[in-house]
DNA sequence: AGTTAAGCGAGACGGTACGTCCTGTCTTGTA
DNA sequence: TACAAGACAGGACGTACCGTCTCGCTTAACT
């Protein structure tokens, strides 16, 4: 019996792994989601095209990976109120979905993600999963402190939350700022206060 | 007083542009919209590719004029409160959005238009602009009757709600009936009441 | 009895005639062959297509009526010599076949009249035919003098002139003056004499 | 010492290589010069555009080492005489000419070679360097004979005789055998005869 | 004077080819 | 086995030209 899967030749080249990582969020900045092709990618990279293909299935992937993983779950600090915990997360939330990279990249790489079904369930699974707990989170709170119901749509909350954002500054490219946080945290919260 | 610009040659052909309109409107539905190419829809026409490229300037503004042109503006029935109108709006909403070709166009039809400066701008003032006005009315008759204020961010509200759904449905492909809109209708309406 | 084709309706318009010549000639001058398409003669001439259409069936006849009408068959004037002879003659077809525009347009033109073989009988029965009554009167003072044999194969002498003519100016684009004219005229001349 | 350039990457398929050639060759002779597009030759060569592109600039290029490329250059074997060497030549030349592909590609080949300036001179440095190879040697035998002055015009004898065989056979389309080699070599040959 | 027929400028039409770009796979030599 | 390089088949892009057609209008000759 032979370990399962002993690495055996060559082992990737994490240099390589990190440079197109960064190639592909400078693309991304400079020149859009449409431009970033894997060729041009792997190319600024100094990396081969297979070398990019070794990693990752495709483009979505590779600039899901690029842009949305650094991202760490800041848990949502204890505001005391629903409505200062759902502002907290609001602008944090606002604030990835504008950040340099992910702005360019966000509308193209969802409609990507959306026309594949494989990729389409790792939207809710991956994209929202650390938002969702933080969301859950500071329901759980609410609920103990009897602001909300415990019975709360908690996805389709998120999803509104999120689908505003991206919307609003995403599709639309309003400017977003920590008003846009306040003023949703104040519609969404008082919807789903306990009456 | 002459006519401004009188029509010179030959006057375009109006079942070609129907026939276009309609192939891209199948073959929206049947391959999706990345599949959906200006030479796919001229072949299934039956038409040369210029003749969509006369008319249309690519893609994203031919699948618009295919897929959201024949949206009738109704106006919101009159149901005697605030929620019962973002009901019946929100009900509106989510059928356009889940049309056989709208739900395969919308999430790459609007990542183009995003990524574009020029079609940018056309989301709000064309995409949004029956629904904005649709949301001024209801909003008008909620004031009269106290249960808002004056001063709502109606933009912002459109994009929460227009967020919501898409997002909801457009990208995760959640299933979406009158139960859904239902569920918005009382979160985003409770939320904009007066207090 | 009445008049077998009596002109019915609007007469043609000679000045489009004349017009389409001259924009024809001074596109092939400025632009050469290939660039010279009908429908930028048409925009040039201030004409529609259809009027260009309905004189000429395509580009090759056009070009040919705009190139290589204006020839007069100047009868070669009688030095008293064979090759004295030929050398004017010569130097005639030299002068046509690098005049401004014939230079441009031969090459193109010949291999359009070359592929459609009602046009390639042409080139003999118009082209060639003016150039090849000068030459029969040439040879017959020539066999009169008794410089020639009164067998000589007319049409091939006549295809070898024009061909290394058209071969070293036309296609070789080699400076080409009387000195031309003189040299291949000693060649053939001699070539051609009574033994 | 390194060699100069090392071949990096994949190495070109030679076996693409000659379908795309093969292909040529075969659209010239079953439907001409015109109808040899690029793309059609890549689709019956089941290879992509960019396979074609990628050896060569144009259709020009691609015809030109497709049709003439083959060409042994002979050397003429020693007749004892000037034209029975020029015989010799000619014959080498007119069935090369009227060669299936040669007859259907030469008109338009020769034609988009003189279009284009850097095209138009490799017709004389690699188009006619083997026959001038030929005849170069085919003088020097006969000036040593006396037969030949030294001082001949090599390329304009040269032009002559491809002007003529062209002229004739690839223009005109007149039957070309062994007869019109011989009437040719009997001209120019005595034509060039040291006196 | 009214009718008829053709010419005319303009430009739309269905088709075909162009040359470039991107995708995802493959095949080299080198490490 | 990974890697850089780059070739490969396939397919979409947006443009140009072809030769035909369809408009509204004009210009004659024949009622």
């Amino acid at each position: 019996m032979a370990a399962p899967d002993a690495p055996r030749g060559r082992p990737r080249d994490s240099r390589a792994h990190q440079a197109i990582l960064t190639a592909t969020a400078e693309l991304l900045a400079e020149a859009g989601y449409a431009a970033t092709s894997i060729g041009a990618v792997a190319a600024r990279a100094g990396v081969g095209k297979d070398t990019v293909y070794r990693r990752w299935s495709g483009k979505a992937e590779l600039v899901y990976e690029a842009v949305f993983t650094q991202t760490e779950a800041v848990p949502v600090p204890d505001t005391g109120t629903l409505r200062g915990d759902l502002t907290v997360l609001l602008d944090a939330l606002v604030r990835e979905f504008t950040a340099p990279g992910a702005a360019a990249a966000l509308p193209g790489l969802l409609a990507d993600f959306a026309a594949r079904p494989e990729l389409r369930a790792r939207i809710r699974s991956q994209f929202l999963a650390p938002a969702k707990s933080r969301l859950v989170e500071l329901f759980e709170r609410a609920v103990q402190r009897g602001e909300a119901d415990p019975d709360l749509p908690v996805d389709l909350v998120l999803d509104t939350l999120a689908g505003a954002v991206f919307f609003h500054t995403g599709l639309l490219g309003e400017p977003a700022g920590p008003q846009l946080a306040a003023q949703l945290a104040a519609i969404v919260g008082r919807g789903i206060e306990a009456r």
